[in-house]
DNA sequence: ATATAAAAGATATTAATTATTCATTGATAA
DNA sequence: TTATCAATGAATAATTAATATCTTTTATAT
């Protein structure tokens, strides 16, 4: 899997440096979709000199060949996930957690869409609203 | 329907001044999702005086009390829409125009996402991505 | 008409992100 | 093993959407 990533970057001319497989495997290993800023903290013990622009260029370039997504909440900053499938995803409201929604999705057919808007429709995001588990308690 | 607008205003003990209803019709009367900059610069005929953190002071204001909505295509700013009904909308990757879409939507009943979830589930939005009729003729 | 609290306008500030520069380091191919 | 070219790190600056601050203006009730 590592193994794959590293390969990935190389067919297209890019370097594997441990930055880079550091920062897809902590996307890889999480359901938390975190941020660049929580990405870059969650990194600095395994790489204390690592810079946050590094961080930031690297999900740039991820995103760019495919192997993480972006997703926006509409909140603060950029979210990452290492699932490029399209699926939804429900934020909380008080404690900006996101989570994976499992159980419904948008059908993948975009021809009565096409047909309606006229538009050459290549993706979707489905965003939920609400409180966690955990913030619903509070109300 | 206007008076609508600033007596609903007043109701809520805020002041009806002309440029909150200004940018209120703005809204009204269009289809285009237009941003507070797109907004502003709309309005400098009109109010050659109008300031920038006016319209997100009121842009901000009207979403509280529930007479337009922020939408966020995931680009760059926010968007708003005086529809405030749940619907799906549908942005131009090149042109960034952002269409309201017929046909389809999200079930309203969150209760089998609910259940999935363990979340309290209040509003949803959907957003789809690709070229509008414009763009998609230079591909 | 007047008083008053709210809002407007002007400006400054915040914060996420991107960009620039440049010296040092290191991944990769030969 | 070595050379090369890309990437890192550090420091700093630039962008840009959104908010905050403060003084002046004004909508509204009396
Ligand atoms: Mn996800
Ligand atoms: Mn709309
Ligand atoms: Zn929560
Ligand atoms: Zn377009």
């Amino acid at each position: 899997m590592e193994e794959n990533v590293a390969s990935l970057l190389k067919k297209n001319g890019i370097k594997a440096t441990p930055q880079r497989l550091a920062i897809y495997n902590i996307l890889k290993n999480t359901k938390s979709h975190p941020s660049a800023e929580t990405i870059y903290k969650g990194l600095s013990k395994q790489f204390p000199t690592m810079s946050l622009a590094t961080v930031y260029k690297t999900l740039g370039l991820l995103s760019r060949i495919g192997l993480i997504q972006e997703i926006n909440v509409g909140e603060d900053s950029f979210r990452y996930d290492a699932n490029t499938a399209p699926h939804p995803h429900i934020v909380c409201l008080k404690c900006k957690r996101v989570d994976d929604v499992g159980g419904y999705d948008v059908p993948q057919s975009y021809d009565t869409i096409a047909k309606n808007t006229h538009y050459k429709i290549l993706s979707h995001q489905l965003y939920f609203y609400g409180y966690c588990p955990e913030c619903k308690k509070g109300e």
